[in-house]
DNA sequence: TTCTAATTGTGAAATTTACCACAATGAGGT
DNA sequence: ACCTCATTGTGGTAAATTTCACAATTAGAA
């Protein structure tokens, strides 16, 4: 259908959606792509281009209406429909995101969060979410139709519950631990790896004269 | 000093050292840029690459020795000494990583937590941290030496506060606001955006023929 | 000592991604 | 209807990054 889409160019389509959004409720009609870049610090020709690869969305002369390009840029992503997503593990993380209003607010419905600890299960987190155990798990996923998975469990069982998830049909996971997994490629994984953030930074911190 | 390194690469390194940090655990003496491509899913030849910017760290036919290697990327990634850290913000995410193992461990200490909420001021987390009011935050970031703020506010007040831990003398920021902020180059801002990793997942569930 | 097998370090090629420059287009004014 | 200004969409080019391919080196065996 499309040529070829650079790797990054989906990141970034988030990134305008999260300012698109942002301006719709300013009431901003129109955007260009230079107003854009100066916000992103991209350079204009970059948002056009990242655009273009799915369709002309732009009017010349007057930049891009507000609304459209979210809606377009919603369909683009897959969030103009609704995930449902199990968070495993109700460690710091798991409890975290399990009602994190960025996910809730862009497509993603957190239907459960599971555990294995005895301690944990049947505690109800923000009065709305029940921690629930991880031997159900298969039902929870088939029942409610889950279809992302968010993996927070300890490194050493990472790769045995991933595993599990699979064979109960999940199509997605977003893994936030520090560990490289293996899962069939129609399975996508997206790594999430906060630590790395932090040496980036201080590798930068102490090389910053480069 | 060095030749210029390209950008992903100081993310790859930390990826590398936590490889390396597992694999002397196990008590691995030497490792290939072979095994470890293949543990990462990575080729050889930019393991070598990304090393070789730094100097030659292994020995032909042999490969790399493990703790040799791990030691010289902490000092590379500068994390061989410890980064004094504030928590700014402690709402779901703040909290969380308030006593993040991986970060305790690799260099970053979490010197405090700030808020400015009445009701969260004076709480403590897991016995081991007290929430701070960010009335204190010049004070606390003066005496204690804090060298890199992780930002964890609502969007609508972070460029402000940023400003404001700039103006006491941070020099790195973690941040976790869904928003680009502006800083003067010489304060690294490193980004964390948890929910662009839940829209590429989708991006990529949905375009997966592609 | 000499041979063999393993593995690095690195210039150069290939690939991927970003950027530029400009023709094409649309809106608004005269 | 025509001119002007702003801005897109895109082919081509430049820059960045990855990958290849191979000489150089080391260890160990014969």
């Amino acid at each position: 259908m499309f040529e070829k889409i650079p790797k990054p160019v989906a990141r970034r389509l988030a990134i305008y959606y999260r300012v698109l959004k942002e301006q719709s409720k300013n009431g901003a009609e129109t955007i260009s792509s230079s107003s854009l870049g100066r916000m992103l610090d991209l350079k204009p020709s970059q948002i056009r281009k990242d655009l273009s690869y799915f369709g002309g969305f732009g009017k010349r002369g007057t930049g891009y209406n507000v609304i459209d390009l979210m809606k377009s840029i919603e369909k683009i992503l897959g969030i103009d429909k609704r995930w449902n997503v199990l968070i495993i593990g109700a460690g710091k993380i798991g409890r975290a995101l399990a009602n994190y209003p960025g996910l809730i607010q862009d497509g993603f419905t957190i239907k459960g969060i599971v555990d294995v600890s005895e301690k944990k299960i049947g505690k109800t987190i923000d009065e709305h979410l029940t921690i629930e155990d991880v031997a159900e798990m298969e039902k929870i996923i088939r029942e409610r139709k889950i279809e992302i998975g968010v993996l927070c469990v300890p490194s050493d069982v990472a790769q045995k519950v991933l595993n599990s998830v699979i064979q109960y049909g999940i199509k997605g996971i977003v893994n936030f631990v520090p560990k490289r997994l293996k899962a069939p490629k129609d399975v996508m994984i997206e790594d999430v790896q906060i630590s790395l953030s932090f040496k980036a930074l201080s590798f930068r911190m102490v090389n910053s004269e480069r």
